[in-house]
DNA sequence: AAAATTTAGCAACAGCGTTGCGTAATAGGG
DNA sequence: CCCTATTACGCAACGCTGTTGCTAAATTTT
């Protein structure tokens, strides 16, 4: 694994990508607020903004008079100014969305997919839902790329669809290369887990630690962001958290194995005992805790979501209990900001992190 | 969280560090050897390597003559050059060793410690065995710091031990301010499993991938390393692999749940059941795999290592049984390489890998 | 009106990797 | 033996980064 050369190209795009999370983070910020956030001297600052301001990422809004001296220029990121479209393939329905710089969702749309798919079909699809989604305005010009985000196995480091589940034409369609050609724009593939949990982090800004996004729809999945980055794992096949063992003797799963979270969970939601598989999930969400340490849990899905507060009053009271006897071990525990858009929206924050994001030094 | 600024010393910093993974996975290593592992120009290379040779770091060993053309100069790290001392705090025992650059032990000891030590007693204890290990040699002049690992919970951002298990005397105590008040150095404070999880990665390089630590000793806990850096979650309290939950209705643990790794594989072992102790922990194992996706998996810790092919067949088998389905989805399962000095050893290398590994962006 | 304070930017600078090109050292062919 | 092709290596100039030193501008306070 050779990692990539750090070059001057780095350093312009890094401290970039710092004053653009600032801009997101903060409706309005000023030169004074980006140097305190990030440690850069006030001149490299108003290069930094200089740059940007030429690129048309942000713009000046007037001044800010504190009191005594000159006053300060404050500045705001242009949300139009650029866009990405956001795919979220489900098993019988495509969810597009159109969201901007900011990270705000403009359009959402909703189309059904043929039973048993095949890649074709997806794709004329695809361009249908992009076309009338980007063809009245002048988005179509600011437009980034389109990312897409869907159930694995799949490859991320090469845009590869392995196979996805019960969808019979799906076996190594290396659907990031025929997308691109398709759709004549970048393309960004990855795990549906995967794009939710960026979608979070986003959202959240540069405060965003350590977080895991538990998404409940059909099977059980887990996101993970970790050390300021998606964790997509050696074969982008981490998330795979419905399939952990939490009883041993437990119910025979689909994966093989005995037990694991997904088919605890599912015998109790099929019995009718809601608070049990709440409690399930709690304890999944409780074991993550003690691997991983994170100060975020996000809870989202369709299927969670149509009780969410009795899946959060669950995690949160399990998550308090193992907490209790240590007060600095926090967990923050919340319900999905962006509801059903969440995977679809964070497929597209995803291509925008690729051009305005934190540079990656180790190679994907 | 206010990110770091990055300026050209990280460029020199992180470059620098490419060279020396380099020089630490490959004996000998040439120009051109790096140019193809770090994508940097030849003429890069060889300012990096003008300016490591300088400092001593490394030097050349003769040339290679390939057939045709000018001889290539061969180098090579210097072992010698840097030291760094590590530690591992254990309920009754300190355990020290000595680490050269290229990260292999030269001395290493074992000296008890007194019953329910104080922070006291543990620096007497550091510093008398430091002074005999370093005291003839010269090796005084040329060390980095010391390291210490130990069981949680702890802050390793602000080196604070809030409270060893089974230690009365140890809550918060700011162990790596006064340990370097102490001992005159520079002072790395990390949960053990950390540690080990570091000194793995070192020994292996640059292409050591996501990963993970399973050590049993007392208790059970799960070193990760994510992304090519160790993984210390929010409160520097991940790395608690032996209380997740692999069975909802087992017996009670310590910590207060039901059904623990931990606890459950305690019951397995005092019932003379090996077999299914080892069974259960390969349960665990590919638990993690599920969730997180890692290339390899590294079996240590005493109580382990007193059965080590038992443990390896188990949980190779357990691996490759879920895998199956997939040949893409390799994960290499190795018994960890360095034994009961894996802690000590990784503890020390943490302290190198601060002056000569990759810098880190994010704050600590 | 003058002083103090705060913000902003121009200009010079140090340091990084890159590029262009010249030089050194070897093997093989005439 | 000499010449050429080949490979390794580094000097010098360059473009770019953030930093430093200093000046200018805009405002409130005295």
């Amino acid at each position: 694994m050779t990692r990539i050369t750090a070059d001057v190209r780095f350093l312009r795009g890094y401290n970039q990508a710092l004053v653009m999370a600032v801009g997101r983070t903060a409706r309005r910020f000023e030169r004074s607020t980006v140097v305190q956030a990030t440690g850069l001297t006030p001149q490299a600052v108003s290069k930094v903004i200089a740059r940007l301001s030429a690129d048309g990422l942000i713009r000046s809004t007037g001044v800010r008079r504190p009191g005594v001296g000159k006053p300060a220029v404050v500045y705001e990121l242009v949300p139009d100014s650029r866009y990405a479209i956001g795919a979220h393939v489900a098993r019988r329905t495509l969810r597009l969305v159109l969201v901007d710089l900011a990270g705000t969702v403009r359009h959402s749309a909703v189309s059904p997919l043929p039973g048993d798919f095949t890649p074709r079909q997806l794709l004329d699809a695809l361009r249908l839902g992009i076309d009338t989604m980007t063809g009245s305005t002048d988005v179509r010009g600011r437009l980034t790329g389109v990312g897409i985000g869907m159930i694995g196995p799949l490859d991320h480091a090469h845009g590869l669809v392995r196979g996805a589940h019960g969808l019979r034409h799906w076996h190594d369609v290396p659907l990031r290369e025929i997308a691109e050609k398709h759709l004549g724009l970048p393309v960004h593939l990855d795990k549906d887990v995967t794009a939710g949990i960026t979608a979070e982090a986003w959202r959240h800004g540069a405060t965003f630690g350590d977080a895991a996004l538990i998404m409940i729809e059909s099977g059980i999945g887990g996101g993970l962001w970790l050390g300021g980055t998606a964790h997509r794992g050696a074969h982008t096949n981490a998330g795979e958290f419905g399939h952990t063992v939490v009883d041993l003797d437990g119910p025979r799963c689909v994966c093989g194995r005995h037990g694991c979270l997904e088919i605890v969970h599912r015998h109790a939601t099929e019995a009718g005992d809601l608070p049990r598989a709440a409690r399930v999930v709690a304890v999944g969400v409780v074991n993550l805790l003690q691997t991983l340490d994170l100060a975020h849990v996000v809870l989202a899905g369709a299927d969670l979501l149509r009780h969410p507060e009795t899946y959060l009053a669950a995690v949160t009271e399990a998550v308090q209990a193992d907490a209790r006897r240590a007060d600095w071990l926090r967990t923050r525990v919340t319900l999905s900001s962006l509801g059903a858009d969440a995977i679809a929206a964070g497929a597209a924050m995803q291509v925008l992190d690729q051009h305005y994001g934190i540079p990656e030094l180790a190679p994907t």
